[in-house]
DNA sequence: TTTAAATAACAGTAATACTATCATAAATAA
DNA sequence: TTATTTATGATAGTATTACTGTTATTTAAA
């Protein structure tokens, strides 16, 4: 019997809660998959059915359209990783030594959770790392903002902002150099993979040398006065 | 009589120069005005045609669909802004003041040449920062790429990237660090307008602390032996 | 002035993004 | 247990998108 961790996602998110039924749950799996594999403009709910095995219209009834999934995919993500930094950084104190390790769960390839749940966190990281700005890069980002959509990730942006205090707390903008090692931890790698001439690390593509650059920047700024 | 500097643009990026006839120079003109107002999402190829007052199969003869617009917009864009950095740094000696100079560009509103062309920088501007990563978050980043599609971007991060050199001949991320100047000017600008609580500039969306922000990043960087 | 090229006008196809209806199966409540 | 609600499957259908193709007409070049 292994301890299963639930996260409650918002309601807005679905028409359907995806987590009551195994329908639902395979529209999660196989989202994931799907998406991975062709990338989220190629994703449609007719070819998401046929893997499934289901139609287009059951998988209507819990999802409005393919921008929810992946809104509810990315909010899904970024509770999880919430966790995944509050539980690896449980017992250390020194602030430093809690951002260094933020940085490196951000930057380090996800290990599946084996099975734990019907998410594949590997998959879903490189999802994020892929399409996951596309979630609020949008005309709705204002609609679905109001919804609290996007909470999850401004939770995680405030999570790590905090520790950045902790830091030094006299540092003026914290919030935005969370949100700027988040997004760095994922465009780097997407630029190191596929476009390695933005990046200084494109050879061998290593992610300790992502993760020096990144603790390099934000400690720069942090040691200051 | 006014002095016209024509972008020359890589020939993969269209079916016919848009450059080359009324008709494409309006396939560009409407498209920047478009996808401004609707977001690319909603951006077609009829809208855009019944905008211009032409039929769908006549702007199919320029570009081959709408991703091919958008990655034109950008690599214009991006040639469009190298060129102001050289005009703007022009008699700059100090590499410290050119490089807060280029961050000052990358993040202030962009002013419209006075008509000086088809395509209005303003609202360019403001695509990029709102659809611009979405030229390479695809799958078919790699092709486009091996068709030197980015190149504009990647000789922007070039020229950046030596600029800190010159700050700082030792610094060991002058790419990486360009791409975060770049990504970041405009990412925490769209935070700034729709997702205040990313950022630390929320409540009066002022261009200058995104400014601070960005200077004492980076030269935090810098400054370090 | 002839001829070539570009565009408009129109038709048509396949795929996408949905909505609606009805039958049936499964879960739940009486 | 049966009645009833609820979820799903099966199927159909519509509007829009993303194209391709054909022909006539206009415009520009030789």
């Amino acid at each position: 019997m292994k301890l299963q961790l639930h996260i409650k996602m918002n309601e807005a998110l679905f028409l359907r809660n995806p987590e009551s039924s195994e329908l639902g749950k395979n529209i999660l799996k196989h989202s994931v998959s799907l998406i991975y594999k062709t990338g989220f403009e190629a994703f449609t709910f007719k070819k998401l059915a046929e893997e499934i095995g289901t139609t287009e219209a059951s998988i209507y009834r819990y999802f409005e359209n393919k921008h929810k999934i992946l809104v509810y995919l990315a909010a899904w993500y970024w509770t999880w990783f919430e966790f995944q930094i509050s539980f690896h950084t449980n017992n250390i104190k020194d602030p430093n030594t809690k951002l260094k390790k933020v940085i490196k769960l951000l930057t380090t390839k996800v290990e599946d959770d084996e099975q734990t749940n019907y998410i594949n966190e590997s998959l879903l990281h490189q999802i994020i790392i892929a399409e996951g700005s596309k979630s609020y890069l949008t005309k709705q980002v204002g609609e679905d903002n109001k919804h609290q959509l996007f909470k999850p990730y401004k939770d995680l942006c405030a999570v790590i902002g905090n520790v950045i205090l902790e830091c030094n707390p006299k540092y003026k903008y914290p919030r935005s150099l969370a949100t700027t090692i988040i997004e760095m931890a994922h465009f780097q790698n997407f630029f190191m993979n596929h476009l390695p001439s933005l990046t200084d690390f494109g050879k061998h593509k290593e992610e300790t040398e992502l993760v020096s650059f990144l603790i390099d920047l934000v400690f720069s700024s942090l040691k200051k006065t």
